[in-house]
Formats: C-alpha cells, structure tokens, sequence
DNA sequence: TCTAGCCATAAGTAGATCCTATCGAACGCA
DNA sequence: TGCGTTCGATAGGATCTACTTATGGCTAGA
C-alpha cells in the first residue's frame, strides 16, 4: 500500500471514472489503472466495479476509503506541522544559559523572540556548570547556549555578542572614600560572598583577585549555591561581592553600595551552537542576540 | 512524502538509531538513510540532529512523528477493513429478488447466509419488474438478482437453482370433484386475481393458460400491485390465483382450496449475476443456492 | 450498425530504490 | 594520545517500479 495508491483510489472514487480521475491528479490513465490494479492485487481483493463504461465500489472498496481519506489527511498534516515547525509558527527552541546571563540579555532576547514568534515554545534550562552548558549544546540537548567563553571544541561554534563589566557589590554605607572604583586589593580585605569552585562566577573572581596580586588569599566568607542569596547577604553586612553589572545595579537600587572594580573587569557574552546549519527558530535567535 | 518513508522515521524514533532501525525493518543502512534524507529534503527541513554517534528529533521531527504515527496506523486499518470485508467478516451483499421468490427460497438462504456470516449486512431490493431485475444486476445496483428466467444478455450469467410448481388458489370450499388437480380450461371459468401486465406472475399465469387452450380468454376479476392481499381476496371469495407452491401452502393452511395445475406448470427459480468474479460474500451466496 | 467513450493491456523508457563496499567522524578504552 | 569500534553518509551498479504512448476490447447511444 502507498499514499499515491490511496490518493488514486479516492480521486476515481472523487471523479467517477478512471479517465476523469486520471486527468484531475495529473497522471496517465494507464498508469493510474496499473497502480490500482497493484493495490487490489496487493489487497486480494477487488475496489471497483468495472461496468464497461463506469465504476462503482465494491464493498471492500466502500471499507477501504474512508481510512484511505484519512490516511491522506494525516500525511496533509505532518507536512503542515512540519512547514509550521519551519516557519515558526510551531515548535520549539531549546536554550540553555548561565543563570548569570538569564536575566541579562537572555530575558530580553526571548521576549522579543516571543513576540515575534508566539507559536514557538522557549525552554530555557539551567547548567550544571559551565562545562554542563557546553556539554548541553554539544550533545543536542540545546540548541543554543549562552555563556561566557568561547568553547575550545572544534564542533562547537561560539559568537561574542557582548560584554559585561563586573562590579563590587558592598554593604550599605560602606565608606569608599573619594575614590568611584575600588581597587581589587581593597575588595581583598572584604569576606567575599560567592558561589561555589566550577561556577563561572566563581571562577570571575578569583581570576580578577589574582590578576591583581597573585599572593593575595581572598578571605572567602560564604559560598552558596543559591544565587538569589548573595545580594541580601550582602544587605545583611555579611561580605562583599562580584556581580554583573545589571545584578549590582539592582541590589544598588535597594541600598547596597556599588562600584566599579579598578582595573576594570569583565566577562564576554558568547552565544555557542553546534558547527552547521541551524534550526530556523535557532537562526532567529542567532540574529536578535547578534544584532541587538 | 511516502508511507515507507514515514514508516522509516517512526522506526528510527523507537529504535534509537539509523542502523537499529534499517535492522528492524528490515532494510539496509544506507537505504534508510537515503530514504530519510530524500523526505528531509521534500519537507524542506531535517527532522533528526546528527550527533555523530546518536540521532535526537528535531522541533520539526518531533512534529512530523504524531501525525506519521496516525498515517501508518490508518494504513493498517484500511487493510484490515479490506480483508474484513474480503474475508467475510464485515461489507455488504446486495441481492434483487422477484417479490414471489423472496419468501422461498430467499429467506431460508438468507438465513443461512447470516447465521454463517453475521457481519457482513445483506440488502435485499425489489425490482419493478423482471426487466429492472436484470438492469439491476447488470448495472451493478444489485450483485446478485434471483429471477424466473436465464437473461439473453452476454454479459449476465444464470444459474436454475430450483424449480417452483405453480397451484390454484381457490376460494374455501371450491369443490374440485374426484381429482386431485385443476385443469386448465377449469381454472379459467374462475374469474382470476392477478398482478398487472409485466410482471413474471401475471406473464406465468397467462402463458399457463394460453399453453393450454390459446383462444381462451381467461376472465380477470381482479389486478393489484399488492401481492400480499391476493390470499386475502381468494379467502373472501373474489376469485382464483395461481400462486407458486410455497404461497400456495400458505393459503391451503388458512382455508383455501388448493391444487395442483393439469398439466403441470412450473417456474425455473434463476440466480442471476455478471460474468466474471464475485465478490466473496457472493461467491458463498451462490455457493448456498447452488447446493441446497 | 456504427461511432464515441472508457478501461485494460502492451512495450519501452526514465527514475527510484535497493544492495554492497567504503569513507569520515565520534566515542571509549588503553 | 592513539587505536579500535560504531555510527551515519556516500558511491557505484543492478533491479525494480512507475510512467509514458499506442492500441485493443467492450459498452452505450445514435
């Protein structure tokens, strides 16, 4: 059996003749007779009356269409889902992020892409680490990772599509003199608040300390797991911290005392795909976050 | 798009892989391969990830696959509506029969029939007369027609599965004398309850008659279409029938006078149908008529 | 009886599908 | 880090299928 088989069936049945139905799909009236005389032989079993000069269905025939419509109804709609798919009025986009990177740019890239596309449906899913998030987008699991290297993997692609300038987030009322920077020997004499060995943000800081002064022993006061912890730690006089600018921004809105690290110190914003053609949804992606 | 190729990608979802899903079809690697990327290429979009090792659904993959699913499943169900219907487990007989004929023989085969086969739905038509009764059968309308008489018509086969004797009905208390029959010419002094011209009573009644004595002009008290007021007339005395020897028995249970013409006047009992294959159903109905 | 229309058959060609063999890439192991 | 294994993709050639045009047989209507 096979869906031109089926298709040729309905259009006799449709047409009320062979001939007519041969015109109408376009196909040769020869051909369309061999294809059903195929199926009934392949059936074992007649479809049509042949009277001569018309055709009528026989029982097995009239048991045999309805399927047979709705056979070619489904392959209409697989073909649909999948141009919809296509053409993003359907599907999905997997993404994965550092939780750092979620509220800026992420939100602001899906909410576009959201109210560009509403029928594609955004998962976003959070690493282990920054080798989960590679690990993610290599294996499939994601499409598109947002983080902040360059993957050193051959079939992995990576684009800088920003920068982050990190800040000191300090306790409220902090003295900080005169001076509109801190210096990284000074954040050094704060206990500093962080996350624990492998994050990223982790790995920001202690980079950025050691930059600075390579003996230095950063007195770490509190590691935790919980992000959304560090601001109010801080509130609370508990230590100091290292943040992306748009997170400091927000815990400078609620009191805490923020400034720019001296030397300056940052972090890329690389968006990572596997090497070749991407989906549809993913190359709209690729474009916001490049062009925006 | 194909139902093999469907069948193809639904193999691959559940076996995990390419080379699984060619082992379990089965068919070779390198063709399935093709066979997906021929279907990718129609759709316009890949509907598996290449990860070298494995293979995961794309967005328009998993799309593709709830649908293809429905398609191949409403394939089986097509087939197995087909041999149903071939293997007499559902589908329709379509018969035509003479009104006379229905009771005997029809209905016991009938029963039969059904008892053996009870999907399969038997419809039973009347005829106008016994030229419809062959354009019925010749047109299709009816598979098979049972008549009184082998049709002159090439393309129609006829098969005497029967013979009806042919009785007087008289009114109760008809006194017949000494003999065990009727006469002829006696049956027409009776002024005579028949059917109108054209159908194969009336046709059998007066040929009957004519056979005998052709100039006499057999006196007719009373034409109707309804055959199942005929008894009653005869019991009320209107006049005389000649029914076929079942309908006759019938009558002689209530009260009517019954007996055999002198000489003897019989009806062929004729199953009628195109040459050429029938339909299983049918070929079992011929089956029955011809043995019983 | 003749003509027109319809389906079946025949013969030949173009295309598709399949196979085996092989390649390139990726993963696991040492 | 190198090697073997396993996976999917590619190449080449044989086979089969489906299509085309041309033609025949049969039916229906003039």
């Amino acid at each position: 059996m096979d869906l031109r088989q089926a298709q040729y069936v309905i259009a006799v049945v449709d047409n009320g003749s062979f001939t007519a139905a041969a015109a109408s799909i376009p196909v040769s009236q020869p051909a369309l007779s061999q294809a059903i005389a195929n199926l009934e032989r392949e059936l074992g079993t007649p479809l049509f009356h042949r009277l001569g000069r018309s055709v009528s269905l026989t029982a097995a025939g009239e048991a045999f269409v309805p399927p047979a419509r709705q056979m070619l109804r489904d392959a209409e709609v697989a073909r649909a889902a999948v141009t919809a798919v296509a053409g993003l009025d359907a599907g999905r986009l997997d993404l994965v992020s550092l939780p750092t990177l979620v509220v800026e740019p992420l939100v602001e890239l899906v909410g576009r892409f959201r109210r560009a596309h509403p029928g594609v449906l955004v998962r976003i899913s959070e690493p282990e680490d920054s080798a989960d998030l590679i690990e993610q987008v290599r294996s499939g699991e994601a499409e598109l990772g947002l983080g902040d290297t360059v993957p050193d993997d051959a079939s992995l692609e990576g684009h800088l599509i920003g920068r982050q300038r990190m800040l000191a987030v300090l306790p409220p009322g902090t003295d900080l003199g005169s001076s509109t920077s801190l210096a990284a020997t000074r954040l050094a004499s704060f206990p500093l608040i962080t996350t624990p060995r492998g994050t990223s943000t982790r790995r920001l800081l202690t980079t950025a300390l050691r930059d600075r002064d390579p003996d230095a022993d950063p007195a770490i006061g509190v590691v935790t797991e919980h992000r959304e912890a560090i601001v109010p730690l801080v509130m609370a006089g508990a230590g100091a911290a290292v943040l992306p600018e748009p997170l400091a921004r927000n815990a400078a809105a609620l009191g805490a005392t923020v400034a720019p690290l001296s030397p300056r110190v940052e972090r890329e914003v690389v968006l990572v795909h596997r090497r070749g053609a991407l989906s549809p949804a993913a190359e709209v992606f690729r474009a916001l976050a490049d062009g925006g």
